[in-house]
DNA sequence: ACTGAAGGTTCAACTATACTGAAGCACAAT
DNA sequence: ATTGTGCTTCAGTATAGTTGAACCTTCAGT
């Protein structure tokens, strides 16, 4: 690669203008560098480019080479737009990772929001459940949307924004027989219990116990799976409100009696503490807690 | 643009080899050299590509430019690649103009020999008749193949090589009234003579007398419609022999009885004097000349 | 045919830029 | 601790691009 981009450009600049004097105008150079640029950019392809009879004229092959040229610059080009977008603090791109046991909703404004032509960062989302959240935000997403409930708290150098708080409940479809009466932790073990797996591929063998043992554990891969079990009665378990405030109005899943059944907690927005957010992270920050306030919006 | 391919180059070789140190062996220079060329990329940039906490390793910003990166160097190496062609003698394009009064099969054999990926030059071929072959020649074809029947002789500059002579008739439909008998001037000037139109630009007006004065002419825009013209009885004239071979065979068109019904002319392969002939060109003029000597390789 | 203007080239001097090599620092492995 | 690898810094050097003046050619106008 024996040319450089310079030198193809005042080649462009030769075609467009016509006449070495105007591209030497164009950029800023005396007509003497034109020529040395052309003799240097032939000298290096090995072809005329120009026909010098008369006044200098693109031969045939120069017309070529000025064509797959401009593509070469064309590239360059928008190198070197996206480097001054870079520039500005947009990132190239957002990674955000999220616990599937929330709502996604906020989630889907902030998709919305990144389509726009006018945001140059590309977002990026995974969903991810229990520890598979925080080892994905370890491995390199900018952003986590963690469910907060068992939070250690011994994780440092993370900056945390709180999101609207939620709740947990104790489930089962109305025909099971747990449904039946007030829950004992006898009656609770003849029971399946339901349970989205720990996405998490480090801890793939370490199966989280759930809140009450019971003998029959049912791993699902999401909540939305779940919610389909707990509906066709495969099982008791818990499951964010939001997921089944229909089916609870409806009366297809009851709330068991048992206590707790009930379990408030506390979403969390997390980034990374200490280097400040880049303008594509600041906009779904701000996004997302305006979408997550302001549901309707 | 304030950047150079050597940077950009650069910037891949370390993106590949995982390191400056390899990127440099690879490319011949001081690690040093492989610095200054990176901070002075940056510094061009305005981008942070290599995140030098500890070990410089790219940033997620450094990925995207080198993504980019790649795509200018692709297109570069391509024009490279292209140059190369070019210089060892192949063009990139060579521009064909025969006379549509030629038999068109040795041209579709050079056709298919270019078509094979090995041949470089891009061929483009014109039909025209008559003074058009000749003005679209001057405007830049490389090569015509001329019919040779009204050659003035005066066109210097030309190289010409002998293709082989061929046979202008005098035709009719079998069924005409010129093809009853013998032809004279005044049977002739009552029918319609069939000519095929000059395809030049700058004599749109001159119409070219025919052999023999009629008195109406039809002008048909190729020898295609002027065969089917013929086939239809809808006037005499002069074709190419090649061209009505079947149809004289079968007796559908008979020549007619007039001195001459019948003229041999020379076509020729025309290539502009003094300058050599590239790759493309000789390996056309081998290809033609071959299929034409032999017809039915 | 002459003339002047504009475009292109050549050349030597200059300037900017990239490269080298030595020295030094940081990190990782032993 | 110690060694080795990888990167950076810096000063000197080499390379390559730029300038401006002189010259040549072409073309348009007189």
């Amino acid at each position: 690669m024996d040319f450089t981009l310079d030198q193809l450009g005042a080649l462009e600049a030769i075609a467009r203008t016509g006449s070495f004097a105007r591209a030497a105008t164009e950029l800023r150079r005396v007509p003497s560098a034109i020529t040395h640029t052309v003799t240097t950019l032939e000298a290096a392809l090995g072809v005329a480019l120009f026909d010098r009879e008369k006044r200098p004229r693109l031969t045939r092959d120069g017309e070529h080479v000025v064509e797959l040229a401009r593509g070469v610059l064309e590239r360059a080009r928008a190198l070197e737009r996206a480097a001054g977008v870079l520039s500005t603090g947009w990132e190239s791109e957002l990674r955000v990772v999220v616990d599937g046991s929330l709502p996604m909703d906020p989630l889907m404004t902030c998709l919305r929001r990144f389509a726009d032509p006018s945001v140059p960062t590309v977002l990026r989302v995974d969903v991810e459940y229990q520890d598979g959240v925080m080892e994905r935000f370890r491995s390199g997403a900018d952003v986590a949307l963690l469910h907060g409930l068992d939070f250690d708290g011994d994780e440092r150098g993370l900056q945390l924004r709180a999101l609207p708080p939620l709740e947990m409940l104790l489930i089962a479809s109305a025909d099971h027989p747990l449904a039946r009466a007030a829950v004992t932790e006898a009656s609770r073990a003849e029971h399946a219990e339901l349970i989205v797996r720990d996405s998490s591929t480090r801890f793939e063998s370490r199966s989280r116990p759930s809140f009450i043992g019971s003998r029959n554990v049912v791993y699902l891969s999401d909540f939305h799976s779940k919610r389909l079990a707990l509906l066709a009665g495969a099982g008791y378990g818990w499951i964010p409100g939001h997921l089944v405030a229909d089916v609870l109005a409806s009366g297809a899943l009851v709330v068991l009696e048992a206590s707790p059944s009930r379990w408030t907690y506390q979403p969390q927005l997390a980034t990374r503490e200490g280097q400040g957010l880049g303008r594509g992270a600041q906009l779904f920050v701000d996004t997302l807690l305006a979408a997550a306030d302001a549901p309707e919006g």
